[in-house]
DNA sequence: GAGTGGTCTAGACCACTGT
DNA sequence: CAGTGGTCTAGACCACTCC
């Protein structure tokens, strides 16, 4: 036997597939559903909490309750970790004029605003072993929050994290002021005479922390998609890791494999 | 003014999070969390609700409540997409040997058990989309669920669509009794003459839908990472789509990107 | 100020699990 | 059967938004 809560949802959630209510649709005040259903206030809240957290509505406080629109998502196509290295030997002039984010379809570059915060850190256990070096190597973090503009919240974090003493030959690396750096990482490795051979993608999903929730303007709990991603230059060695977090609802990563061609 | 559910699961949250709680540790019960508190019960078991859908504790009604155990992760690659176009042309008893999956790593092949569903079905205006095809061409559609031996709940769930009038030459391919395939969907393409030359993955993460939840065995709204694969043949045509959904606490996606070096 | 969702209490009873 | 989490009610009051 289904719970109350679970029957109330149910229909709600029917009526709204169906299309019976359009996005942006005002539901009726917790109050009068109550009231309909013939069920307690605390009842019905708890089938809107289910609703909420299966992103078919939103819930304004002070305003109502709404059929939630579908946020656009951004596509992330890993074709521009070759399009970023393709541009490491062009201009100065020629890298300003388009990021990676741009790369990717949906937004124009004055769409987006970024920013980073620089910190010397000595890497934890995790990050050390990503790197394969020693729990408390000395490490440059750097932090980036992508938004639209207009948006207060970010669209994605991205915390990187490169060797120090990899990276000291260029003081201009260890100041957040020259960022955005036309180029981006790559071209920034490039400049100490490193090359990028390799990129790991690992794609994660799950709950979202208190933390991501509040930096994210999520709730709590809210699906997360997590990426970590290992560069690895000619050499072999991993010369950046970097943790990428984005609201579930809001990103598409996209990876084509292309197939080699059978023998004739 | 935090909430002083927030404020209750702040500080559970950061006991176990300091380790002062192992992994598996059983919490004090909700009454008497409340008393401890001084709170009331329905305030406590926010706190508590909210600390499941965080992923940080598992409420096991009529036993009590645990600080949840790491489930381990299932590593996904597409390393498996050219390692299966390498094996279509080996001999049936070597292709039988090993399953994509196992490819993989983590799990052996006698540590998995599949099912196989076919049904013929007429394309929906996504999937039509997404093949390039009218609504309502006949399409097979094959349902694929993955299990680990001694669990009930499946890993994955894996809906498959290929175009009718392209297998109809091979009627195996229409029958589940053959599943599973040795050599899997490139080699069941092959049979009828199709070289898969790319394959376009496409992964989001997501709240599970009532009918996922029930279906993998997690709570509503739990985070699920789907993945849409499409395969593109020589002829440019798309021979296959499929959707993969798994819990996101159970998988990780791993895509290595492999770059073009420098021009000397 | 009216109306909305958000928090919290107090208490009853149900449903599941292990002994 | 004891003890646990799950459901539901009734009602008070708060916090936010908009007019």
């Amino acid at each position: 036997m289904a719970a109350r809560y679970d029957r109330i949802a149910a229909e709600l959630r029917a009526k709204i597939s169906r299309g019976a209510h359009p996005a942006g649709w005002r539901l009726p005040a917790e109050t009068e559903l109550a009231a309909e259903y013939g069920a307690n206030l605390g009842t019905v809240r708890r089938a809107m909490a289910t609703l909420e957290a299966e992103g078919i509505i939103e819930r304004r406080h002070g305003v109502g309750t709404f059929v939630k629109e579908k946020r656009q998502r951004i596509s992330r196509s890993s074709e521009r970790y070759q399009w970023e290295k393709n541009r490491t030997p062009l201009s100065d002039e020629d890298r300003r004029r388009t990021g990676a984010t741009e790369f990717d379809t949906g937004l124009e570059l004055q769409d987006l605003r970024f920013s980073a915060r620089y910190q010397t850190v000595s890497a934890d256990s995790d990050v050390a072993e990503a790197m394969s070096v020693k729990e408390g190597t000395p490490l440059l973090r750097r932090t980036y929050e992508t938004r639209r503009v207009g948006e207060n919240a970010p669209l994605g974090i991205a915390t990187s994290y490169l060797l120090l003493d990899l990276i000291e030959g260029n003081s201009d690396l260890l100041d957040e002021a020259k960022e955005p750096w036309p180029g981006g990482t790559q071209h920034q490795l490039s400049t100490v005479g490193v090359e990028i051979d390799r990129i790991d993608d690992r794609v994660t999903a799950r709950p979202a922390t208190i933390s991501e929730a509040t930096a994210l303007d999520v709730r709590p709990g809210e699906p997360i998609l997590a990426l970590r991603k290992t560069s690895i230059d000619t050499h072999g060695r991993v010369v950046e890791v970097a943790d990428i977090v984005w609201p579930g609802d809001r990103i598409e990563l996209h990876y084509p494999t292309r197939l080699a061609r059978w023998a004739k």
